[in-house]
DNA sequence: TACTATCTCTATCATATTAGTAGAGTATAC
DNA sequence: GTATACTCTACTAATATGATAGAGATAGTA
């Protein structure tokens, strides 16, 4: 698995609209100056994120986008998945792959199961809430300490 | 971390190496044939196994390649990072890295961490001789379903 | 109504990576 | 000296990545 920039830009994305859970509509301009990605780029991938149900918007004066369900009903490998694709390491453990026929053979199957195992209970076991609990956890840290 | 061809061929062409390892050289030709890789495309990545020290190569007849160390003393992650490159998820992990400035503020940090740390305790746990011993229990076990 | 802020959609682009292919050259055993 | 086998550099086609450009649609409001 790889998080590219657009993986990363969305999931950041994501992270903001579940922070501004409940209030009004976030713009493109306040999403991408907050996490210094670029507008027109951050345009495309809230299309794609609302196409994956993830976020909803509304348009003209006091438009924007909001976030689709409760920030504890997303987990990070719903947004990787969705933007960038399976987290498994090769193509012989994805579904629907065709070739691999002497799986029985193959002495590194294994280990490539090991790992999409390990993946998938990190990222299928966090959700936008706990991250933002985490980043109330953090900020209150840094208060403590001044 | 993604797997990619190359690398599948690298790590299929060393484990090959590590079964006849001791014997007379092995040809480009051969471990082409036996796994399946292009010809071509495997004398290059033999090219690059040998500079990165996984095996020796005598020319002329009765040449071929040999594993340059023992098959115990090659781990399946030093292949796979000298080939494919670094297993973590995301650049800002990897070694002098130099953006990342809010390293505190970012609350996907951990998780990056989490997932490169159960890839490498993976794959630097794992030898070519602990996969040739998984290939004999195989063999071993067709037998004796026979 | 006109204006403006905002999202929507399609196209285009530069660069890098991936997965090879081609072909000439070098060394060695016999 | 010739066949066999590795060595080296260059090239290519296809795809992915990380954007940028610009015209269009919608909604609130003066
Ligand atoms: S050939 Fe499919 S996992 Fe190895
Ligand atoms: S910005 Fe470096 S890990 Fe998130």
């Amino acid at each position: 698995m790889r998080i590219t920039y657009k993986g990363d830009y969305a999931l950041k994305t994501i992270l903001d609209l579940a922070v501004h859970y409940g209030d009004s509509p976030v713009t493109i301009h306040d999403l991408a100056r907050r996490a210094d990605i670029p507008t027109k780029f951050l345009e495309q991938i809230l299309l794609d994120l609302k196409r994956g149900g993830f976020v909803e918007s509304r348009r003209g004066k006091v438009g924007g986008y909001l976030l689709a369900k409760h920030p504890a009903e997303i987990k990070v490998g719903n947004v990787i998945r969705f933007i960038d694709g399976p987290t498994e390491p090769v193509a012989c453990l994805e579904k629907d792959y065709s070739g691999c026929q002497d799986m029985f053979r193959c002495v590194f199957k294994p280990i490539w199961q090991k790992i999409n195992r390990a993946i998938s209970n990190i990222v299928d076991n966090i959700t936008f809430e706990d991250l933002i609990k985490q980043l109330q956890a953090k900020k209150e840290a840094i208060i403590y300490q001044i």
